[in-house]
DNA sequence: TTTTTAATACGATTATTTTCGTAGAGGTTT
DNA sequence: AAACCTCTACGAAAATAATCGTATTAAAAA
């Protein structure tokens, strides 16, 4: 899957919230950030809809979007994409970088702990 | 300081590793993975210079560039756009996602501790 | 039924990014 | 000196991405 463009990624993360939504739905939350037309939005997730990167419910006449790539998936490949060409390879170094910048709760960090154990003893 | 592009982040992150190096030494290293000529290298290095994005020594024929942007600080914000953008403003999704991806060393897992550990301490 | 509103389709324009061809200057080799 | 190699500079072309105007159609409101 290729990997979509800055204005795609915002809309596919919004359609990963929303797991369905037409174009004016979408167009609504961008526009609580972003100033931008109404037909370029439309038109970004038409070009999306043609390079497979969404599926749409035609039946109605305000069509229906939903993701067709897996949020999983895409965010491995950026993430991946981001360690090497910003990070020189190293994911350790990002994850420092990412937990050193936000605020984690308690409870997050312990989920993390969690999570660290569970990988070593695999 | 403006957002690299992918290409200018390519070499951006070894202009880190190098500290300096001529447009020949960063074409050959991209050359590795990349065909491209060696104009376009020295367009784009060009480009970052008069972004201010690098610094270059012309005091010899072949000149010589430096980062100028602070990798922390640059790793920072393409990190900040990440998690916004495709991980729902999460960096503990983000952190999770990029530590499955990996196959950490025990090392690498006990440093994390001791940075989770500082951090909760504050 | 007429009018208005709200949607899609389509193409064109603009902006940005990437690529490269060509010219000319500075060194090196013959 | 002449030929050759390796740089930089510059501008233009090609590729990609983002934006929007206009036409048309379907539905809703008047």
């Amino acid at each position: 899957m290729s990997k979509p463009t800055e204005s795609e990624l915002e809309i596919l993360s919004l359609l990963w919230e929303m797991k369905k939504a037409s174009v004016r739905q979408i167009h609504e939350r961008l526009a609580e950030t972003k100033d931008t037309g109404y037909t370029t939005t439309l038109k970004t997730m038409q070009n999306m809809h043609a390079k497979g990167m969404v599926s749409r419910n035609e039946t109605q006449r305000t069509h229906v979007y939903s993701p067709a790539t897996n949020q999983r998936d895409t965010q491995k490949s950026l993430l991946k994409n981001l360690v090497t060409t910003a990070f020189g390879g190293s994911a350790q170094k990002l994850v420092l970088q990412a937990l050193g910048e936000e605020n984690p709760s308690k409870e997050e960090l312990d989920e993390i702990r969690a999570f660290l154990d569970q990988l070593e003893n695999k």
